[in-house]
DNA sequence: ATCGTATATCGTCGAATAACGATTAAAGGA
DNA sequence: TCCTTTAATCGTTATTCGACGATATACGAT
């Protein structure tokens, strides 16, 4: 791992995209069955359907999770690519 | 580690604390000079004084930090146990 | 006792975050 | 075709963040 500014941002981002409860949960749960769709989460968590909505756009934003449209329904998944980098980064420091 | 919702909080807490590009500079810097003083970090980062004390701060209430006061300075080093139980809770996801 | 240095804290401001309900969009089924 | 389901987006509101300058505090040195 490197040790620019420009790294320091990067890791940043993904922690900053981390750094919210409903979204480790989300993280964790994708992990434990793999791909779920929206409203699978939204029964997990406390959470409005729109706000969970918009974690997921944030994960998503993050590069950490992916969505693919099944008709009216989004499925999402880990980037298990992404997730690996992060600990990478996380274990240099 | 453990997957509670409390558990998820305590990791969240810990990324929110490193989710800025100055935040991680800061436990990089410490990390490669073992401890320095708070206008160390000033010289190195591009921000105010008042904003780097801010951002240890938070460093130190996450409990990434510690610092102890050495007469009219700060004595600023990494706390290496909860670094280390980061990287673990990372490592888990 | 005063001055200078080093930090922390306060107050402020604009920007970003988090949450929600309401609305819209896009299928799929009746 | 119309209704239902699912999810994304919009608009709003309250809160938090990030940055700064100014001020306060605490020592050490003169």
């Amino acid at each position: 791992m490197n040790d620019t500014p420009q790294d320091a941002e990067t890791f940043a981002n993904i922690c900053k995209a981390l750094a919210h409860p409903a979204r480790i949960r989300i993280v964790r749960y994708l992990k434990a069955v793999d791909q779920c769709i929206c409203g699978e989460i939204v029964q997990i968590l406390p959470l409005a359907q729109s706000t969970v909505s918009q974690h997921l756009k944030i994960l998503k934003t993050a590069g950490l999770v992916r969505g693919e449209v099944e008709g009216p329904r989004t499925c999402y998944c880990l980037d298990r690519e992404v997730l690996e980098q992060f600990k990478k980064m996380t274990a240099a420091i």
